[in-house]
DNA sequence: CACCTATTGTGAGTAATTCATAATAAGAAA
DNA sequence: TTTCTTATTATGAATTACTCACAATAGGTG
């Protein structure tokens, strides 16, 4: 609850008081998983695998795979799930941000909330449909970053990101 | 580009004409796609191939993959990717509206844009980063719609839908 | 009508993810 | 500390969504 999590003991601490509070035990597949995605948020779930190697040599894709959801099950990660991509986690939660992709070159990066948290949950209906109760409102923006804009001036038109 | 499309001819007419001139001919199998997806917007491949099957008996699952694919290359159909779905598709395009999807049932909705199109456009960066220059933004509620809020009500907590 | 080539059909192949079940280990209890 | 219970992880197979290669077919131009 409390931000003392600055050292790698410290976060550990935390992730585990989390995951106890969220009924889970604290094991080192957990610790390690929300390690990598820490050091590198938007990673892949194959990304985190090879991550997680360096330290437990043992762990299996699947593995990974059900630690992962479960992470996020228990609001400890949140997986996005890029166009043309497969689903990518981080550890930044509950902030409402959003994520850009570049098309050129697939890389994403984080944007806040362009008009604050309440529009964005507040979506215009459209006559004769029931309205949801939001609880989520996922952006993501497309478009080239600066390095792809200028590469697809000199040379050739821009190609979608596979 | 006139709205002439009332009847099943006059869309027929209007999508060859749009065919056309992205230089596509203009086969049974495009048209059927487009007329079960205009039929039933949001749903996926596998459904549109179902629906198409009732009057091209033979066309494989593949071709409408390819076709969808094609389709959407050129501006004729919006692919959506909602979380924990299949991609789907629809024909109402160039219109920058969104849609929500309910973690009960799945179900698909259409949302305008809440905020108008500037905004939606024009992310705010996190100090640091190279700004992209955006060219889509797509937002994807999540919620429980009104049938699902009312079952969560009287018997048990919301499951994810899968 | 004939030809050229875009389009479709067919079958195999791949990436991402899930499932079933056996082995292991976290944490409570003794 | 040790034992016990069961959550968690490992292993391997299976599935879903989709793509690719190439042969067969059929638009549409001349």
């Amino acid at each position: 609850m409390t931000d003392y999590a600055v050292t790698a003991e410290g976060r550990d601490a935390a992730w585990a008081t989390s995951l106890r509070t969220a009924g889970r035990r604290v094991t080192r597949q957990r610790l390690a998983v929300l390690a990598a995605v820490e050091r590198s948020p938007h990673t892949t779930t194959d990304d985190v695998a090879a991550a997680v190697r360096t330290q437990l040599t043992d762990i299996s894709v699947q593995s990974v795979y059900v630690v992962l959801a479960d992470l996020t099950s228990i609001g400890l990660l949140r997986r996005i799930e890029p166009p043309n991509s497969p689903a990518r986690y981080e550890t930044r939660v509950n902030d409402n941000h959003h994520h850009a992709v570049c098309t050129g070159c697939g890389r994403i990066e984080d944007v806040d909330c362009a008009v604050g948290h309440a529009p964005c949950l507040t979506p215009s209906w459209a006559a004769g449909t029931q309205p949801m109760s939001i609880v989520i409102a996922d952006v993501v923006y497309q478009g080239l970053c600066a390095d792809c804009r200028e590469n697809s001036n000199t040379s050739l038109t821009q190609e979608i990101h596979k």
